[in-house]
DNA sequence: AAATTATTCTAACTAACGTTAGACAATTAT
DNA sequence: ATAATTGTCTAACGTTAGTTAGAATAATTT
């Protein structure tokens, strides 16, 4: 008797509220923000352009939402799995099972990820505002990783940490375009960006 | 006497091609393909939206044309920068010659770069598809240059050639994100990269 | 000077956009 | 059963979109 599927009619509020997110995501990553109309968002979703007005007040809302939750769910996977490992773990562990993190989830919710990582530049700058404050609690994230990394010693000094932090965001993030983890095993994908991370191409 | 300046009204029509080109850039780059309209564009150009179709027959093609300068001349750049350098370079400098080059000239050309990394996935089929012909040329190109550092040897065998193709050059693009010419040093940049690349994160 | 060509503008077309108000239907609470 | 609530639909609003046809203007050629 939770207030979980309490009142509503044909579907929960919640559920048809998750669709219509869920829709939004998809297409936005695709054509980007304003090739999205509301009425292919809520045809998508099962229903009417004026109905999706009783979930969200504006485009904007729904957007906004979608954007944050793409960096939220790596952020909490990124975290958690940093918290497991911070204890007992070397530097080049740490690294291995935080990108493994990112990129697991990155790419199993890519829609959402994608719409963030793609149309971040493209939405309204209140959006756009309001969407900055969560990356950079990701950002800071990692900064403090890299910084827990560098204390136990061992890391190439002639490494600039906040370049690395750019860079590897960069191309993890950028793996969206091409990798498709219905074709290809992300351990694999992360096992091949580690080696080249930690240990460089030369050699 | 060439036949450049020749015939024309208030600006020869290679000029007012050329700043329809600009202007539709630098809007893509930042609002996404939708998002502009030709009356934008027109009014960038100082013209009114009817004129542009004296130029081109379609916002597409006028995409179209943005799309595939933006990477036709990182190809350039760097094609040059390897035909210098393939003769006498050895492995490492021939990557770090042809990653200056592509971060110099797309930070350099930021607008048309920038407009193909963030709207390819958004623009109409038929234009995605035209655009991926001059990128795959590209993409053949860096298989080349990597091959060809391959058989000089030196480098990591635990490195996949193709994963790191499609980190290096997503990594190189995602400055396009963050990184501004204006307030930074672009060889400081590259170089910071490059020491990733090649010696790695670790020891 | 007249005729031609090159470029731009005006004005309009149809279609689609985000959003809103209020009628309507289905569920739950009384 | 009735009333209240929850969710959806219809229909319309003003705006803006890509595109086109043809008139208008400026430069070039004859």
């Amino acid at each position: 008797m939770t207030s979980e599927q309490a009142t509503g009619k044909r579907r929960a509020a919640s559920e048809t509220r998750q669709s219509i997110l869920d829709a939004a995501a998809h297409m936005f990553r695709e054509a980007g923000y304003a090739a999205v109309s509301l009425r292919g968002i809520a045809e998508a979703a099962h229903m009417k352009a004026g109905s999706v007005y009783y979930h969200f007040k504006s485009k904007e809302e729904i957007v906004l939402e979608v954007l944050n939750l793409g960096i939220e769910r790596v952020h909490e996977a990124v975290q958690l799995s940093y918290e497991e490992v911070a204890a007992n773990g070397s530097a080049t562990q740490i690294l291995a099972v935080c990108v493994k993190a990112h990129l697991n989830t990155l790419l199993a919710h890519s829609d959402y990820t994608s719409a963030n990582v793609r149309i971040h530049g493209q939405v309204p700058e209140n959006v756009q505002l309001e969407a900055r404050v969560v990356r950079r609690k990701y950002e800071n994230l990692w900064d403090d990783i890299l910084q827990s990394m560098a204390s136990r010693g061992g890391l190439n000094d002639a490494v600039d940490l906040k370049v690395f932090r750019l860079m590897l965001i960069g191309s993890l993030n950028a793996t969206l375009e091409w990798f498709d983890p219905a074709h290809g095993d992300v351990t694999e994908l992360a096992d091949g960006y580690l080696e080249i991370l930690t240990n460089g191409l030369m050699e």
